[in-house]
DNA sequence: ATGCCTGCAAAATATTTGCATGTAA
DNA sequence: TTACATGCAAATATTTTGCAGGCAT
């Protein structure tokens, strides 16, 4: 038996750059994560909320359970790997970027959009109430395609 | 038997005028409903999810499913008298009050609290992507309690 | 060895749907 | 009477938990 998560001949260097992502966040490298990871670190920043990850996962022939893609994908968070965005009551959604930035949410097909960081901004913060104290705002700007 | 719906000695004011809400909304007058509607609409303006109605609705001895508050809560959502606020990803909460205004979320106890309206405002709105319109914009203000 | 870390089955939670029944016209 | 509205049991969807087994030390 090889030890499947030691380098080899075949490792990519894509790879082994995320596998030293996976170690600086302080977590195991495995089969799951790799995979998952693989999947939402490589190419463009993406919008996926558990299910759809599952799904893309399945696809490309991982072989892992929507209860490790939930844990994974808050794991990855915790690590500040992913940020955890609120767009829809039906699902939590997860942000690549983890950039201080907003969003656009098309109501019509569930679709999250990055709005880029300085089309808008606020002319004045509310005042928290006593003994609070504010840890994020989040703007949400809702669509809805154009029926011509 | 007497109809429980057609005005009676015992009916007070409120309820008359919450029979009047509900046939204007296009509902029908029915026990659940005013039920439900004394809960929202008496009193102080307020959050509530299906859950917490639901518990409410019973300590007031009204026999209705969790079921029927869900769906009542977007019958009354769809007509207008309520409004869906998106702040947790966890449950949907419904907003008594259906004019323009933001949120706090105190994330530690899963508190919606309204911004005062004017308390905060954008300085420019972002583009709509080709063949969008903005529907609405939600700001969530997350805020934490301050231990001390 | 040993004790923390993993991934997943099963449980818990949240919401929607389908349909038997009730009700207005 | 008739057709549509209503409320709820059951189904579905979403997320979390507990624990058997794996892995680093």
């Amino acid at each position: 038996m090889t030890d499947p998560i030691a380098p080899d001949d075949t490792e990519t260097s894509q790879q082994a750059c995320l596998k030293a992502i996976l170690r600086m966040a302080g977590l195991r490298v495995t089969r799951q994560r790799m995979a998952l990871g693989e999947l939402l670190f490589t190419g463009e920043r993406q919008h996926v909320n558990a299910d759809e990850l599952h799904q893309k996962a399945i696809a490309a022939r991982a072989n892992l359970t929507l209860a490790t893609v939930y844990n994974t994908l808050h794991q990855f968070s915790r690590a500040g790997l992913l940020r955890e965005v609120t767009v829809d009551a039906g699902s939590t959604y997860f942000d690549t970027d983890t950039s201080n930035h907003h969003h656009f949410f098309v109501e019509d097909d569930k679709q999250v959009l990055d709005i880029h960081p300085g089309a808008m901004s606020f002319d004045g913060f509310p005042e928290p109430p006593e003994g609070m104290e504010i840890t994020h705002i989040d703007v949400v700007v809702r669509l809805r395609k154009i029926s011509s």
